[in-house]
RNA sequence: GGGCGGUUAGCUCAGUUGGCAGAGCAUACCCCUUACAAGGGUAGGGUCAUCCGUUCGAGCCGGAUACUGCCCA
């Protein structure tokens, strides 16, 4: 067996034995099992991958394998996303460097391009997926744009629309003037930021003024009333009155409303409902026009008078300026305020009329609230089914057009009448019959395709095998800042389409940040790549070290040095495994030996064992599997390593061949579980290790997970156990502090107490584990040595007689120390069992057990006291 | 403005049926003992943010406060 865990080699080398022999296919399982299906959230096909990839990687591999071995039939099925704005964002700017847009070289050409880019990048991510050790089902890889999947959507489109839930209308919508398209509300950020308040005076028709305060002056142009609020004493002689708007001087209504605030600003507000969503509501209820001054770029248009053709932000100083000139404005302040930015882009977004494909949601919504509400559909962690039922609740219209190229188009044909170009409109799978149909140019948001992923993916609307056999999934694995733009919407489109939620189980991650807790950001510098990681500790310190770091829900403050030591874990686990790899000689019978025939140190390990796999268990059960992974690492590196396999050594190196079988046997069923479980966390090194040690199956990716088995569990050897434990790591303390040659071997007397057999039998581990050659049982009525050092266990003594190294004084002192922090406690217990409500109400096996511990410290402080007076005191 | 988190060792964080406060990193010391120096051993380090409550018992449950972050408007 080679000295360390080549992962280079190895990774490769057993993706390929996995993927070749068809394991991450559920056809691996028998036809009746249960099914397990995970949909992978598609990256961006185009994307690379970054650490936020490597974790819902990770956690749906660890999910995937453990149903796996579980029996299930599981599936992960893997895709990408055409993710419409960030790929034609990536197109443009290549464009941009060639110093054209995408209105110079056409529609097709465009597609052409991004298709072509599609081809170029499109593996990337999913070979970089397999490096992680994803298992899932390649053969069933799904692209949204792909055939099948387009199908899907226009079929819901179309089904959409016959049950009028779609309508195409005029609203006033998130603008983005570099992309040029509507943005839905949830693709816009509201950041406070750093501005400038502009007051000034409004003109009026008679001559008089009214001020007002804008963030946005070239908006004034806009305007197509004043507000006041009808208790406004200052401004109520006003309303009726007409004002002008300054500089095109078009008369506009002054008008009261409840909604204006009388302390904000100046009390008056202008309204331009084509350009504010509050105005929006306010021209509504009072019959406003509503004035466009933007074109699709954010140049202002002809309504914009003389200042048509300019830039937003150019017409914002010369519009300032030119009514300082006429004397309008009073004052400019820095003011913080909510700037909306496109999510994508990071520019200034723009509210702006026009005309939109809408989904009414009231309906569908309705649904999906339902569906979390019965428990149909699980959120873990459960805070944000609050989340999700607020969001449901207020849902607005979902804006579902998008003026770009790449994406599924909107299967729409338009045709004049009475002079209205869009006076006609027809929707279907392909162009109308007759004369002047033109096609709608719009794609849908990207959302909505993926909205579908969990069923479309597996061949609907065609009753496909595999949707039966697969459809509804079991987990859908993403991070919480998707719950909106994703999760809800194929819970709202799964029932409306499926009358099946498409899931039972919505697990949230957390935002990976750094160490510091900041954001990744490529300006901050602080990126992590994970192939960076992979390539220098293997894939299976960096996914151990993702799973548990963090809890469902919450962020993940990512810090390289645990992945360092996770790797450490690796080669550690990898040890234990070469350890009991060399001590395997000749015929190994399987299984464990009969219980009566097992020592006490191979009854405790199995005892822990089977509690680990009971607490991994429950720990699975309740998704918390950065626990179960911490105490499966806790188990084998301080419990398994350091003191059964330390013991162990005397059977296998001293032993009778009875003795050395059953300590193999032992052994290599515990590691054998131990890397049963560890597997759907570090799948790599976890396969590697147990060809290397006896085992049934051609496989650990497809071997049984293990079961706790209640009668392992066994207090006694733990107690037993406990003692040895407990006296090793003070001996080792006492040679330390007396800085005794850790080779040096020593001498012990005990006064063993209630213990004389216990310590007799296993008096060995004391020569393993803290180097005591001999250790010598004396009669209980035998004085203690006088120039020693006492190490104290209930009433258990072992003497270390030092000679010229112990200091009376110093082992005095350490005692006194060992004696106070024992009364301390002790008083604590005492007072704890002298209270009634406590041993009345508390559960008897606890009382039991603070008796216990009560009687085991009042023993040893009796020994301590009796040391420290036969040295004097 | 509303909602939801977080506050535990110097730093980053675990701690999910309420029952002896934990890990990694960092710090100090010792050791190349035949699985492992990518290791082993030992030690120091805590008013679990504050206050009130429930309970025999609270880091954990309830209520308030402070600071801090996120989401929604």
């Amino acid at each position: 067996m080679p000295a360390n865990f080549n992962f280079a080699e190895a990774e490769k080398r057993l993706y390929d034995w996995w993927e070749a022999n068809g394991w991450f296919k559920p056809e691996a399982a028998p036809d009746d099992a249960e099914a397990f299906v995970i949909s992978m959230p598609p990256p961006n096909v185009t994307g690379a991958l970054h650490i936020g990839h490597a974790l819902f990687c990770s956690l749906e591999d660890l999910m995937t394998r453990y149903e796996r071995m579980r029996g299930k039939a599981a599936l992960w099925l893997p895709g990408t996303d055409h993710a419409g704005i960030a790929t034609q964002l990536q197109v443009e700017k290549a464009l941009a460097e060639e110093g054209l847009t995408r209105f110079d070289i056409g529609r097709e050409a465009f597609l052409a391009r991004t298709w072509a880019w599609k081809e170029e990048k499109g593996g990337t991510i999913i070979n970089q997926l397999r490096r992680i050790g994803a298992s899932c089902d390649w053969d069933r890889l799904r692209f949204t744009l792909d055939d099948g999947l387009s199908h899907a959507v226009q079929e819901v489109f179309i089904a959409l629309w016959e049950q009028g839930l779609i309508y195409r209308g005029p609203r006033l919508v998130n603008w983005s003037p570099g992309l040029q398209t509507a943005v839905s509300d949830l693709e816009v950020e509201h950041d406070e930021e750093e501005g400038k308040l502009y007051t000034f005076n409004y003109p009026l028709e008679d001559g008089d003024f009214i001020p007002v305060a804008t963030t946005r002056p070239e908006t004034i142009l806009g305007d197509t009333a004043i507000a006041v609020n009808p208790s406004d004493s200052r401004y109520q002689h006003l309303i009726g009155k007409r004002a002008l708007v300054p500089m095109l001087n078009r008369p506009i209504p002054v008008i009261a409303d409840d909604y204006v605030q009388t302390d904000f600003g100046t009390g008056a507000l202008k309204v331009t409902p084509a350009h504010d969503f509050n105005d929006y509501e306010i021209a509504k209820r009072h019959d406003l026009p509503m004035v466009n001054i933007l074109n699709r770029d954010a140049t202002l248009n002809e309504n914009a008078g003389p200042y048509v053709g300019l830039d937003r932000f150019v017409a914002r100083e010369k519009l300032w300026q030119d009514m300082q000139a006429a004397g309008l404005t009073i004052k400019v302040e820095s003011r913080r305020m909510v700037v909306p930015r496109s999510q994508r882009g990071g520019e200034i977004v723009e509210p702006m009329l026009s005309y939109q494909w809408f989904v009414k949601m009231d309906a569908i919504a309705e649904k999906a609230l339902r569906a979390v509400r019965d428990g149909q559909i699980k959120i873990v962690p459960e805070r944000f089914e609050k989340v999700y039922y607020h969001w449901l609740e207020n849902i607005e219209d979902w804006c579902i057009s998008r003026q770009l190229w790449w994406g599924h188009r909107i299967p729409a044909w338009y045709r004049e009448r009475d002079g209205d170009p869009y006076g006609e409109i027809y929707v279907g799978r392909s162009a109308p019959q007759g004369e002047g149909w033109i096609a709608e140019e719009d794609v849908l948001d990207t959302w909505f395709s993926s909205g579908l992923w969990p069923f479309s993916t597996l061949g609907w609307p065609e009753q496909t095998p595999d949707f039966q056999r697969f459809y509804p999934t079991s987990i859908m694995e993403t991070g919480h800042d998707i719950l909106f733009f994703w999760v809800a919407r194929m819970i709202m489109l799964g029932l409306w389409f499926t009358d099946q939620p498409p899931f039972h189980t919505v697990y949230l991650h957390g935002l990976i940040r750094d160490k510091l807790g900041r954001k990744i950001s490529k300006t901050l510098g602080n990126t992590i790549d994970p192939l960076d990681l992979i390539d220098k500790y293997g894939a299976d310190p960096l996914r151990f070290t993702l799973i548990t770091s963090g809890t469902p829900g919450n962020d993940v403050n990512l810090d390289p040095a645990k992945v360092e030591y996770n790797f450490k874990f690796v080669n550690k686990v990898w040890n234990i495994t070469k350890l009991v790899n060399m001590n395997l000689d000749g015929e190994l019978e399987s299984g464990l030996p009969p219980y009566d025939e097992l020592d006490m140190p191979a009854r405790w390990i199995l005892s822990r064992l089977n509690r680990l796999i009971a607490t991994a268990q429950h720990l699975f059960d309740i998704y918390q599997y950065g626990e179960a992974g911490n105490q499966i690492l806790a188990f084998m590196w301080d419990e398994f390593a350091p003191w059964y396999l330390e013991i162990s050594k005397q059977a296998l190196y001293n032993g009778t061949d009875e003795q050395k079988q059953m300590t193999r046997r032992v052994m290599v069923h515990t590691l054998d579980t131990c890397l049963r479980l560890l597997h759907p966390f570090m799948p790599f090194m976890t396969e590697e290790a147990w060809s290397y040690i006896p085992h049934d199956g051609p496989c650990l990716i497809m071997a049984t997970w293990p079961q706790s088995k209640a009668e392992f569990i066994n207090q006694d050897a733990e107690d037993d156990m406990q003692v040895f434990m407990e006296l090793v790591r003070d001996i080792r303390n006492i040679r330390a502090e007396y800085k005794v040659d850790p080779s040096k071997r020593i001498h012990a007397q005990a006064l063993p107490g209630t213990r004389r057999d216990l310590l007799a039998r296993y008096d060995y581990i004391f020569a393993r584990l803290c180097n005591v050659q001999q250790l010598s049982l004396l009669k209980d009525d035998a004085p203690p040595p006088p120039q020693a050092a006492s190490a104290v266990y209930g009433d258990t003594t072992i003497f270390l007689p030092l000679e010229g190294l112990i200091d009376l004084q110093a082992e005095r002192e350490r005692l006194r120390k060992e004696r106070a922090s024992l009364s301390d406690q002790t008083e604590k217990l005492e007072a704890r069992l002298n209270n009634e409500g406590f041993i009345s109400k508390a559960p008897p096996a606890i009382v039991e057990r603070e008796r216990e511990r009560l009687n085991d410290m009042r023993a040893s402080l009796l020994q301590i006291q009796e040391r420290l007076s036969a040295l004097g005191e």
